[in-house]
DNA sequence: CCCTGCGATTGACGCAGATCAATGCGCGCG
DNA sequence: CGCGCGCATTGATCTGCGTCAATCGCAGGG
């Protein structure tokens, strides 16, 4: 919907000791290449300011670039014909995302994915990644070592969505989401909106509320706005 | 459960102008490779027959072989701690499977490998076919297209379990499966036991019986055995 | 040949989670 | 300041699909 115009910064392209430089630099898919390689990957690098509730492409556009982001928070979503929304993941700063797409014969992204907030990402092009793999076997390593870790999160995710109920989803995700632990008790803070976590654990919001509230009156733990105190990981653990 | 010894058939690796050198050597994960270096690989590869019912692997067990079916059906499969299955996908001939493990970090197999049906399978060594990757660019292309395809898969899945009912993944089951099509009408092959598919579609046996019974009544499709008559792909398809 | 057992079907019933609707409440903005 | 809007919460109700149980048919084995 909200298609705005997309802002460029200042610098629409990567330049060599600039902080953008640096950041993506250290990011696996692109720490082993030697710098005279990346370099000429970095010309092709554009940089994005995104606004909020901007979509930086719907499901099924055409693909011609992955992304790195900088800073900020993206929802990739699947979205059904009758309208239905069902976030995938949110990739936040210092990872990428649609890499994947580099290497689909048919390049149409399958998900689409949307601005949670205001940040700044780094536009890959395919075909110069592409070429540059072809030249450095470990760069293909890590790409591949890359996507096979997302496979094997897609597969979890099923394996939840298929012999887990909505409580034990939570209950996983809560765990997954601790920021400090103490023995039996932890600290969780929610990085995102109730209802986007509503939609990547596929329950509705309401039912989200539920059961927390649920959790709570049990004395599990304790809801305060986006932090969440558990006071008993043992009882929270799912499969009793 | 069934975990009988793994017999060995009369050639216990692959050799040159053989049937099952052939075979394999036309897949597309292999086909781009030089003769001399398909040759040092193939001298690695073991060809195991497989019995019905016999488990090739658990969920959990170290990974450091992927698989080409040769011939048979295997079931690939995520088990709950509370003894639930659930099909992820069934091999046949001329594909391979749990190849992304080759570049998993912790090689771990994420499902369990069953056959349907006796069988033939051969196994490749990750580590033979990964060192190969380092010096044949091409085939790593090759491997990253084939893992990037799964991925996809996979979201569909995702997207299936989320956005569509019990009625919608069996419409796009039957669809899917067709094996001859006449303008609306169409023929299906339900090439497995019923309650394998109900499981690769996450519903009860019992669901599946009740929504084709559903459909027939409708008039918009015939069960016969293991064949599905289509009389109107229109009224099948799915979101109306 | 009949037994045994597994797979498929069908019916009765229950429940997890969706839907619908109402209320509250925090925050940005005129 | 107060107005409105989006998000969260809560209650009432609905329903798709699972669970449990009985029956049937067929294929394989003694």
């Amino acid at each position: 919907m909200n298609q705005t115009t997309r802002e460029v910064l200042d610098f629409p392209c990567m330049e060599r000791d600039t902080p953008q430089y640096e950041t993506i630099r250290g990011h696996y898919l692109f720490s082993g290449l030697d710098e005279d390689v990346f370099d000429t990957l970095a010309r092709d690098i554009a940089v994005d300011a995104i606004d909020k509730g901007e979509v930086l492409f719907h499901h099924g556009d055409n693909a011609n670039h992955f992304y790195y982001v900088e800073s900020g928070q993206i929802e990739l979503s699947l979205v059904s014909p009758d309208g239905q929304k069902k976030v995938v993941e949110v990739i936040a700063h210092g990872r990428t995302f649609a890499e994947a797409i580099v290497f689909m014969r048919e390049s149409k992204f399958p998900v689409t994915a949307e601005a949670l907030c205001d940040g700044v990402v780094y536009r890959i092009p395919n075909d110069a990644y592409r070429k540059l793999l072809h030249e450095n076997s470990n760069a293909c390593m890590r790409l591949l070592s890359d996507v096979c870790r997302h496979l094997h999160q897609r597969v979890q995710e099923i394996e939840r969505l298929t012999i887990q109920n909505a409580r034990s989803r939570l209950a996983s995700y809560l765990i997954d989401h601790i920021v400090e632990t103490d023995d039996d008790e932890a600290t969780v803070r929610l990085d995102l909106p109730k209802h986007v976590i509503a939609s990547r654990l596929s329950v509705t919001p309401e039912t989200l509320s539920r059961l927390l509230r649920a959790m709570a009156d049990d004395g599990i733990l304790t809801v305060d706005d986006r932090l969440v105190f558990v006071h008993s990981l043992a009882r929270l653990r799912p499969y009793d």
